[in-house]
RNA sequence: GCCCGGGUGGUGAAAUGGUAUACACGAGAGACUUAAAAUUUCUUGGUCGCAAGACCGUGUGGGUUCGAGUCCCACCCCGGGCACCA
């Protein structure tokens, strides 16, 4: 046999694919259809690196099991060309982008080719090609036309550097996502797409699709809906109120002050006694950066507004307004209801002014080792709790029941007419003699405690106080008669003194309100209280009720309209045309697609115009209306827009009467499994489910969401852990690697490296590993014979192994589908000679993973056709488990010997074989022995008496 | 601060509550070779022991269980996302 030659091989293979077509999508077939996809890249001047390609081979394994499981596959590429990287380049070298697009694409289609990867090349689509842009403007102008694509002076993100403006999406902890230089704030004209209006829909329909969870999470966060009430207040003496938006209307009791955002419309309207102070604020915070404004670390200003004061509706108290750049205007209602006891931000302001702060909810905790037994009657008492620390010797007072095994604080009742302290103190006495008792301070407000008292045999909440007291003196009274004899009075250190070594659940409010002066305010769901008709309620239950009384259910998003306008040259030109007598007129139809006109130029001006502003013979135009002067929108789109909507065009990439055929739309969409990365959750993502809403609602696509399922792989870091990045210098090559070890070595490596959904740090000396299993493979073959036959071990591992693998692939557990094939050669190895079935089923499963050397080694066997057209191997249930097998003998949850039994056997059997073990025996002779456990198939445990 | 992941040998990593470290890399020893590479055989969590074997061991501390890497509680560390969102 001729030794291992991947160059040959895989060179031989591709063409062969290449020449019959193997891999291209069949329209005319009755085939269930299969729609897999990955992100088309960004055809940049670097070429693919390894962790490129890794989610290009994990979904073309995927695709190759559906192809032989029946299915007819789309499985296409394509390249997001247009973006700033091709653009400075041009710029930096004077060549055309549509050049060294070219370029890039073509050495990109070679590297992946290079791969073997099943894509179909003749649905190639490419995002600067005008005939697939054509397709993108007229998407937009549809969006026009119904009223999401709007022009508005926004204040936008602005990046100095590359001299354009950026979507929320893309700006990273107030720098530029691409350069990372800080983002200025700039007033402009700026086309919108309206993608809130979609908002509700966006985070709704995710329950409709089999996304990652973790997916799913996030773009929620981003979208974040959140339900709550818009509340009134009243300004005293005026017409005028303010509104503001909570979501925690059960605190409106405990509103003390009303802060508006310094952009506040209403505050050009009050009639301010301290004018200048307030536009001296106004015009401090306008001057201060975004990231600077929106720094949740820095601490709080703000200004108070005289003169007026706004009237909380609720009570009916008069309460002060004040103007604080914490409040965003584009929140909400740009206004908030302050309520210091409860919300970190406004406690912080309150303490920082000296703002009231009143105290509208009350904890409450569940007791988690001591639940409320539903079974069990409940009862409602108020108690005192004393917390009596000793200076001294530094520990607390404590009670240990021995009846029950807990220790607690002193405890008891309050009676009628007696205050926290006064309970607190007598309780102390009562129950521990001691006497010398210096109060220092009650901790905070009543909390709620719901348990199961034991002691009692009933449910108790508890609505407790607690007193802090010094010891200072050791003098002691007799313990009052009919205290339990059970009690034990200790003192014990501040570490025993915690939730969870003591039994009082409340306790950790009580230290949180003892260690400082201001207690932290109570942010929790609990009990209203000091809130008139609704006290008793708990918070939730308030919300609603306070709401209806006195506000209106509403719904805000933190999304925001999508900032659709670049100053740049590389993208899509947006189809409008500006007229001073019609406005903004759209690029009739039939002239689409606006062509980028060709340039010497690229660089961005300083003004912020597109560098297409300067081409005054392709800027100026005839109106298409009135056929006035007019002139061209010069911004280009963002090139988030090309990718918003490419798997439809995969679908038929050739149409040149629609972006795509209705019947082909029909039977494709929508996109059965799509991977990608998790960077592009909140921006590809979001973005192409908007487009495909639209096109929805326009009729143009048949289903609510393009993808039915979402994956997402783990980022491939350099070999030291860090992100692999050409000025970093620590790219690895896929090319080199298929030079040296071949394109399976390397595909087979990419999938066993790790779990794939994780980040793993590259190794190129481990792909030696995968390269030794291909030629193992390879070599097996030499032990072939038709007739043997296979020993039964082999036998149930060969079906076991078709399993695993068939579920690991679906489950993208790559790393351990391929260990299961290496067990199984490991296997098989061991044999003098291998039936050739049982080797072809190890090709098959291989194949998906391995494709040019199971091709070669199936055709070696005398296939006529492809392995990549042969069944998908199925396995026989009943050959997945042995007739006899090795069960552990545990001796009190020790392993201590291993015994062969029948599958059959039963419980009784196996037991009584276990017991005449020496080497279980040694460890239960002369013991009693409690209890018998017999996992069948697993193990056996026996439970001894002691020592 | 909040929301997701994750923490297991020298390394990448396996493990429906049931024999922790499968599979692979690396390392060590042997075979083949004039030699090296390649290939191949064996060893490879730690401690003690001549051995049989014993004890310890999945970030830390508690808990549930006959039995915990896995479940519960509290915490520490690393990666990612969000962050003055009312």
């Amino acid at each position: 046999m001729k030794s291992y030659d991947h160059k040959k091989i895989e060179k031989k293979w591709q063409k062969k694919w290449e020449e019959k077509k193997l891999y291209k999508t069949s329209e005319k077939t009755d085939k269930p259809k299969f729609y897999a996809l990955v992100e088309f890249p960004f055809p940049s001047g670097d070429g693919l690196h390894v962790g490129h390609v890794r989610p290009y081979i994990a979904l073309d394994a995927i695709a190759r099991k559906r192809r032989v499981e029946g299915f007819n596959v789309l499985y296409p590429m394509g390249w997001d060309a247009f973006g700033l990287p091709t653009e400075n380049y041009a710029i930096k070298t004077g060549k055309q982008p549509a050049f060294v697009t070219k370029q890039n694409t073509g050495n990109f289609r070679k590297q992946i080719k290079n791969l073997g990867a099943s894509f179909d090349w003749s649905r190639e689509v490419n995002t600067t090609d005008p005939e697939y842009y054509k397709w993108t403007q007229w998407i937009f102008l549809k969006m026009f036309e119904k009223g999401l694509a709007y022009k508005s002076k926004m204040n936008i993100n602005w990046c100095p550097k590359d001299k354009i403006g950026l979507a929320n999406e893309e700006v990273v902890d107030g720098k530029c996502e691409r350069c990372g230089t800080a983002v200025e704030k700039r007033d402009k004209d700026q086309w919108m797409l309206a993608i809130t209006k979609y908002a509700d829909r966006l985070d709704k329909d995710l329950d409709t699709v089999d996304f990652l969870e973790k997916i799913k999470i996030q773009q929620r966060n981003w979208i974040g809906r959140s339900e709550g009430a818009e509340i009134d207040f009243q300004i005293k003496d005026s017409s005028e109120k303010i509104t503001v938006f909570t979501t925690r209307a059960d605190t409106l009791y405990g509103v003390t002050y009303i802060v508006l955002a310094p952009e506040h419309r209403l505050i050009a309207e009050l009639p301010i006694e301290n004018k200048k102070e307030v536009e001296d604020y106004i015009k401090k915070s306008k001057d201060k950066t975004e990231i600077d404004r929106t720094d949740a670390t820095k601490e709080k200003t703000g200004v108070e507004v005289k003169g007026v004061v706004a009237i909380n509706p609720a009570t009916g108290e008069e309460i002060p307004i004040w103007i604080a750049d914490y409040v965003l205007v584009n929140y909400g209602t740009g206004a908030v209801m302050a309520v210091p006891a409860h919300d970190e931000r406004d406690f912080k302001f309150a303490k920082k002014y000296d703002l009231e702060i009143r105290d509208v909810i009350m904890p409450s905790v569940v007791d988690h080792v001591n639940p409320p037994r539903s079974d069990k009657s409940s009862k409602v008492r108020k108690n005192a709790h004393a917390i009596v620390y000793d200076p001294n010797q530094d520990k607390y007072l404590i009670i240990r029941n021995s009846k029950f095994g807990w220790d607690t604080v002193v405890i008891g009742g309050i009676e009628e007419n007696e205050s926290a302290e006064q309970a607190a103190v007598r309780e102390v006495i009562e129950e521990t003699g001691y006497t010398n008792l210096k109060f220092i301070k009650t901790l905070g407000g009543p909390v709620q405690a719901s348990y199961f008292a034991k002691h009692k045999d009933e449910n108790r909440v508890a609505i407790t106080t607690a007193a802090y007291f010094e010891l200072i003196g050791n003098d002691r009274t007799e313990i009052a008669a009919g205290e339990e004899e059970t009690n034990e009075i200790l003192w014990v250190s501040p570490q025993e003194f915690v939730v969870g070594k003591m039994v009082n659940s409340e306790l950790k409010f009580w230290l949180e309100r003892m260690s400082s002066e201001y207690f932290p305010p109570y942010t929790g769901d609990g009990i209203v209280i000091n809130s008139g008709e609704f006290d008793g309620l708990t918070a939730n239950e308030a919300k609603g009720k306070i709401t209806n009384e006195f506000g209106r259910k509403v719904v805000k998003y933190k999304l925001k309209d999508w900032v659709f306008s670049r100053q740049r040259y590389w993208g899509e030109p947006i189809p409008m045309i500006n007229c001073n007598d019609c406005g903004w007129v759209p690029v009739p139809e039939k002239d689409l697609p606006v062509v980028l006109p060709k340039v010497k130029h690229y660089e961005p001006t300083d003004n912020g115009e597109s560098p297409l502003s300067t081409i005054s013979k392709w800027v100026n135009v005839q109106c298409p209306k009135c056929k006035g002067d007019a002139e061209r929108e010069t911004d280009t789109m963002p090139n988030w827009a090309g990718s918003s909507w490419y798997y439809l065009r995969y679908i038929d990439p050739k149409n040149k009467k629609s972006f795509a055929d209705k019947n082909k739309l029909d039977k494709w969409t929508p996109v059965d499994w799509y991977n990608g990365g998790m960077e592009h959750t909140t921006l590809h993502l979001l973005y192409s489910r908007f487009w495909h809403k639209f096109l929805y609602d326009i009729g143009e696509v048949p289903t609510i969401e393009p993808y039915a399922k979402r994956t997402s792989h783990g980022l491939i870091l350099a070999e030291g852990g860090e992100k692999m990045s050409k000025s970093k210098g620590n790219v690895v090559n896929p090319d080199d690697l298929v030079k040296i070890y071949g394109a399976d070595s390397l595909r087979v490596f990419e999938m066993f490296m790790g779990p794939f959904d994780q980040p793993v740090a590259w190794s190129s000396d481990s792909v030696v590993g995968s390269r030794r299993f291909v030629e193992r493979v390879w070599k097996l073959a030499e032990k072939l014979d038709k007739k043997i036959k296979t020993p039964s071990d082999v036998e149930i591992l060969l079906n076991q192994s078709i399993k695993k693998v068939s579920e690991d692939i679906e489950k993208m557990s790559f790393n351990t589908a391929i260990s299961t094939l290496m067990i199984l050669l490991n296997r098989l190895e061991k044999e003098e000679s291998v039936n050739n079935k049982v080797y072809e089923t190890v090709l098959q499963l291989l194949a998906p993973f391995a494709p040019h050397v199971t091709e070669e080694l199936w055709s070696q066997i005398g296939h006529k056709s492809s392995v990549h057209k042969a069944n998908w191997p199925s396995y026989d249930a009943s050959k997945l488990v042995s007739d006899t097998i090795k069960i552990a003998i545990q001796v009190n949850g020790k392993v201590r010997a291993e015994l062969e039994v029948s599958r059959e056997a039963t419980q009784k059997d196996v037991i009584e074989l276990t017991r005449a073990l020496p080497a279980v025996d040694k460890w239960i002779a002369g013991r009693v022995i409690k209890k018998e456990i017999y996992v069948p198939g697993r193990l056996v445990s026996i439970v001894v008496d002691g020592n």
